[in-house]
DNA sequence: AGCAGATTTTAACGATCGTTAAAATCTGCT
DNA sequence: AGCAGATTTTAACGATCGTTAAAATCTGCT
């Protein structure tokens, strides 16, 4: 079987259309945005490589011409949208810190969710694999979705000038990105129990209030460094 | 094909045997138990009959013969842990209303804990499940899946007199919950982030540390019924 | 002992899976 | 025009899936 031509080094550019760059779309970018698409809503065992090929309209052998397993094709997307939110979530920080803990974290949750409404994938493919067997294989990308959280936290910490405990820190962005997978990543299951609609208004309007009910007290703690003592100091 | 006789209402007891009455373990709770394991370790699709054959121990058609189909089986493992869980989280409660906030919800989580460690199944067969598309056919046995935080939030009214709003009490047992079933049923996940091993005492003890930390304050304020402000009202 | 029904085993089905091989087609260059 | 290599299509593979049918075995009763 022939490998596919690198078509990074060798860049053959097209005659720079009039169309965007993007718009010019080779059959690999079609399997990867397909590809998203598919394990966005199945996981990685439920989902099949004639899925993908059907979303991106090709046939399914296609795939394997690109890439060589199903394996290699998942750790793409894994990688694709975990780097995609990474990015992202740099930016949501700029500014906060003149802002005040209170409406520093609105709008942080705002730009937030404004990205998590263009690329719902990204939280859903973490939500779907993250659950794994104890005893068993690990997922192909897992050490991705496994680097999320963490990727995370040093954003965090960098954009933020923190005064509490690393321990503290550690608590909350843990407990932060779990309620957030859950609530963006299978909002279907939370929106339902609720009586909402997954991507309605008020469902979103929910979820930021649950978010600040929950969190925003921890979070100025930790960000000003004042000791509150809500009974949980040991010594 | 035979159907299995009925065995509930002409109970024909075993000569009240010296060994427990559990111990007559007909196949039918032999493939119950098998399935509650595999189900435990794999999203139903992923899940496979023959797995669950044999870890039960017998040939894979025999579970057929017990529940006609694969879904029918999955509906009675959730049914199965789910009520196991609701009965047992009733019990958590009691005599929690003497201890105060900080001391009660630190004993209803040891008590939780404990059952968790017992019976880890329930919590992880929900996190694996709880994730479903939005475009597509529902698992089998997702009604039940979904009831799962009402019932808790139901149990948690019925236990604790509140003078909270019915909105704080959502938001609180819903962060509760899904806190708890990520910590607990995706202990592989969080636990090797943090470089601990999922069933470890020193995992358990960040997580209870890390419940608290993030709902001690939010539980003091339904309870009592305070209004502490944490910048949260907006009129 | 012999029967009837319950239970278990064995074999096989059609469907779907990821992957491979080979043929067919497209593309860019001489 | 004709070639070489890249890309796509077609067909098929072995493996696994849930389920079914039929035979074999077990159990309790007369």
């Amino acid at each position: 079987m022939a490998t596919p031509k690198k078509n990074k080094s060798n860049k053959t550019k097209p005659p720079h259309s009039k169309t965007s760059e993007r718009q010019k779309k080779p059959t690999r970018n079609k399997i990867i945005d397909a590809a998203v698409k598919v394990f966005a809503d199945y996981p990685y065992y439920a989902a099949s490589i004639r899925m993908i090929g059907k979303s991106a309209k090709i046939d399914h052998p296609l795939i394997n011409y690109y890439f060589p397993t199903k394996a290699t094709l998942f750790e793409e997307v894994v990688k694709h949208v975990t780097d995609e939110y990474y990015q992202a979530n740099i930016t949501w920080f700029e500014g906060l810190e003149k802002l005040g803990p209170e409406s520093g974290f609105s709008l942080y949750i705002d730009r937030f969710f404004n990205f998590a409404a263009k690329h719902p994938s990204a939280l859903r493919i973490v939500a779907l694999n993250l659950v794994q067997a104890e005893e068993h294989d690990e997922i192909p990308g897992y050490e991705r979705v496994r680097n999320f959280f963490e990727q995370t936290k040093q954003t965090f910490k960098n954009a933020i000038p923190m005064q509490g405990i690393a321990d503290d820190i550690e608590m909350f962005t843990h407990s932060f990105n779990t309620l957030a997978i859950n609530y963006l990543g299978a909002s279907t299951y939370y929106a339902g129990i609720l009586g909402l609609k997954p991507g309605s208004r008020q469902y979103l309007k929910w979820v930021k209030k649950t978010m600040m009910f929950v969190l925003l007290p921890q979070l100025k703690q930790i960000i000003i460094g004042e000791n509150m003592d809500y009974g949980l100091t040991q010594k």
